[in-house]
DNA sequence: TTCGTCATGTAATGGGTTACATGATTAC
DNA sequence: GTAATCATGTAACCCATTACATGACGAA
């Protein structure tokens, strides 16, 4: 129930798989280490985190440093919550990044996806950025598509603002085919999905 | 009341300023010509107009087509619903092209007021245009110093998906000198912000 | 006559934010 | 002692989507 879903759970999940922490600290990672993902609230995070603990992901944990140890003493004083992932949780995870379906193709998406490829195995690795390659592809088809039957019609801004839009897309085929070629020469630095 | 506001109701505005339309025309150019805007679905496009037709700024008529006649002379029958402005709706669209504060650099707000440059004076263009490249500035130092920050804690995925936000960032405040520039220059095809 | 697409709408749901409320800890 | 920042949470709202329901019209 309450699933919360999508991004948000996924890179929360991949966040406690590397170190147990605190929603505080885990904010600031999500907006701010990892770069990728949009800056999530709190009103969005901690509830979030509770659904994650109910689902049994997750399982919070006090505090580990002296001042929480002394605040936790203190009965009914909230200390911080430090949340670990579960075993079950990892499995989860684990099942999370197998998932080589459509939506991982999608923007917000893939990004989620690229920034744990490091505990991802190779071969759905290339899934996902063959994935993404062609669906960009077909944007790009779209694109040219409405551009061609449009152009005349279209002042010089909404023009530019259509190359503009056009050209980076174009450039992420780009990266792309550089990333997938450089998987397949086999520059894997990372062994499998585990370890 | 009941605002189903934002970008919507602004690209909404801004494209029957151009000429009559219905709903279902409204969507494909939303999603398609303009190239810009998400794909909107009629589940927020419908409702988005009614609520533009209860403040005043539209007007719904009856479709001028002779099968739209016909099926209008039939009783009870639904016939196609043409959205017009009204004289408060573009006084309204006007003084919403006019706003130049800081949500309009934000990403979607930027692009749908890009869309409609065509119809903005060009100060307003150039402030609008110097305060989305002074936003990506400054969204470019915090990646520059989170990176600095956690350079030895990444791997070389993440590390690889950060030089490629940062140099899709780079690329947008080179794109946004050259506007800014030939804004100077006053190649400035259309005159003023009214025809 | 049936299929695609044009055309309009609503109810339920989703996934997030804002604003608010609370309190501990640190640095000055 | 007071201000900043660390830390956790909740309720109200917002803006959109999905799935559904309806029906006209043109072409095969």
């Amino acid at each position: 129930m309450s699933r919360r879903s999508g991004i948000l759970e996924f890179a929360v999940l991949g966040l406690l798989r590397e170190a147990p922490m605190h929603g505080y600290e885990l904010r600031k990672r999500l907006n701010t280490s990892l770069g990728v993902f949009r800056a999530f609230s709190y009103g969005s995070l901690y509830p979030c985190l509770k659904s994650l603990v109910a689902n049994g992901w997750l399982i919070e944990e006090p505090g580990s440093s002296p001042e929480d140890a002394r605040a936790a003493s203190l009965a009914g004083r909230r200390a911080k919550i430090v949340y670990r992932l579960t075993a079950e949780g990892k499995e989860h995870f684990e099942e999370l990044l197998a998932h080589t379906g459509p939506d991982a193709w999608e923007d917000e998406h893939f990004a989620a996806r690229f920034a744990f490829f490091g505990q991802t195995s190779r071969d759905v690795r290339m899934r996902v950025l063959e994935g993404r390659r062609s669906r960009l592809e077909e944007r790009l088809e779209k694109m040219r598509a409405s551009l061609a039957r449009t152009r005349e019609r279209l002042d010089d801004y909404t023009l530019e603002l259509q190359r503009h839009g056009m050209e980076s897309v174009e450039r992420e085929v780009r990266w792309l085919n550089e990333l997938i070629e450089s998987e397949r020469a086999g520059r894997d630095k990372r062994p499998g999905p585990d370890q």
